[in-house]
DNA sequence: TGACTCATGTCAGCATTCTGACATAAGCTC
DNA sequence: GAGCTTATGTCAGAATGCTGACATGAGTCA
């Protein structure tokens, strides 16, 4: 197994674990959305407009963890396909508040259910308090990355 | 704040947390290998080779996450640039096992310390036993996730 | 041996996301 | 107001990863 070596040790590295989870997640995601026509990030943005309406694009873009160009592409698909409606002109500065049509909300809908049953399934054999330690742990690693970064 | 909705709450959901993790940890590597011309995806690659000489194609792809054909391209990319060796014809089967080149073992050294200081970085803050509570945390969710994929 | 299943390497085409660039608007300082 | 910085929306092109497909080799089982 080579343990004796200088480099980082992937069966020990908690990067590389976290990595894992997530890809494990995001495949778990994926294969539940397909029936439904969508993906992670197209999911991702529906499920933030339906709890902070009139978001931006840039807000978007970061909520879903991509740049704003890609959202910028993906809300154009969605705004063609009659999922969400922006404002021809901007009302204050550029800044296009988006908002979910009542199509976009049902789509929305029948999409929570699966998702929501992934994560469930994720969460299965942890107890509430190991749950409340995951989070926190995170949280944790996510602001020691963001402060030096 | 809308609390009241059917929908997954981002705010408290874990899997969001999980995923803004990963994307905290990936964006945090990509600027530490930029200096050295590599990426996410190339340093694994190489990190894997050095610690498992000789593994093929699709568990080189297994192991980074992605496709066997997108390992393929990289693959193909490394050799030309002569960073790894592939014999030309397998030694048995289709599998053709994949070797670091010393250039390639140079290149991965100069790029394993800077991975190495982010993932120190990520853990600032943690204490023993919470590194070993995260590892233990992550892994079963891994687990609930793969057994009914 | 033959049929079946599974894993592998690889090619081609497509989808998605990114980087680079530009114009514009808001806020802040002098 | 003038100048600077920052943030936004958007277009264009490039990089990256994925799905689909095919041929091939190994293992299993009748």
């Amino acid at each position: 197994m080579s343990q004796d070596n200088a480099g980082v040790d992937l069966e020990t590295s908690l990067g590389y674990l976290l990595k894992e989870a997530s890809s494990a997640l995001r495949a778990a995601m994926e294969e539940a959305l397909r029936p439904f026509g969508m993906n992670v990030t197209r999911y991702a943005c529906l499920e933030l407009l339906a709890q902070r309406p009139g978001l931006s694009n840039s807000e978007l873009a970061r909520g879903a963890f991509v740049t704003r160009q890609s959202m910028n592409v993906l809300l154009q698909a969605l705004e063609r396909e009659g999922y969400v409606t922006r404002p021809a002109e901007a009302p204050v500065g550029k800044v296009l508040p988006t908002r979910l049509t009542p199509l976009g909300r049902r789509s929305l809908e029948k999409a929570t259910a699966a998702v929501r049953s992934v994560e469930v399934r994720m969460l299965t054999g942890m107890t509430g308090t190991e749950q409340s330690e995951a989070f926190r742990l995170l949280r944790s690693m996510i602001r020691s990355l963001r402060d030096a970064g």
